[in-house]
DNA sequence: AGTTTAAGATTACAGGTGTAATCTTAAACT
DNA sequence: AGTTTAAGATTACACCTGTAATCTTAAACT
């Protein structure tokens, strides 16, 4: 499995928002929420594409990158490993976690209360 | 806010298994799971000292272990951060994926209605 | 055609991490 | 009391990460 770091993800984060797209439109929206220079973006662009993350094609004198892997294969594959490390594979306990420090909302008790329901709605 | 390493975790969770310790005790504990060398888990442990997770008191020629911080409270953490990385914060989608990708059983489910439950009858 | 520019490539460097081996020294044994 | 042992301390070392600076070179400009 493909591991990014927390810097690559935000990066890929970026991409994934709209792709293809080239280093300078990456930069531009990873500034909206990092003070990053311009040289380490470039940096973390390039790791991803050496370890398979993101692939790009040249155009002219730049690059069209596009992320390799989906966003949500990613994060499944990250829930499914932090889980599996932290409650032993189950999610009850972590979402009881949340529960018991105050750290759930009216609404997301909602939402958690349609996932169910969808997925009973699945299994018939 | 105290950060462990993956391997520095396993350590500290044979610990928190029964505590306080020897190193020897927890080295027995974590050999269970890993087959890290004695040195290995010698170093896990002096680096979690360091980084103040873990204390000990001498005792003739060993010390005795024990952990600082709670299980409890070190995973909500990393939960907290988990889900603000990946999840802008918010625990339904999270839980969505799951069961989008048929990682939900029904005892999951009926766990998590508990939770869910519990959680309604605590606002009152 | 020559010069400037800017993209990507290469290099840098300290701190964390996995994974131990070696060193010191007090405790245990003879 | 001297010797062995084993616990913890110190050292090792490569790879990953954050965070860039410098180098190369093709494209753009004059």
């Amino acid at each position: 499995m493909i591991e990014l770091s927390k810097a690559e993800f935000e990066v890929l984060d970026a991409l994934w928002e709209r792709h293809p797209a080239t280093a300078s439109q990456i930069i531009e929206r990873v500034s909206d929420s990092n003070q990053w220079h311009e040289k380490t973006i470039k940096t973390l662009l390039s790791r991803m594409c050496k370890k398979g993350a993101v692939s790009f094609e040249k155009q002219g004198r730049h690059y069209i990158y596009t992320p390799t892997i989906e966003r949500a294969d990613y994060t499944l594959k990250q829930s499914k490993s932090f889980i599996a490390r932290f409650f032993s594979g189950q999610i009850a306990p972590f979402v009881s976690g949340f529960a018991k420090s105050e750290a759930l909302s009216q609404e997301d008790v909602n939402e958690l209360k349609k996932v169910i329901s969808d997925w009973e709605r699945d299994q018939k």
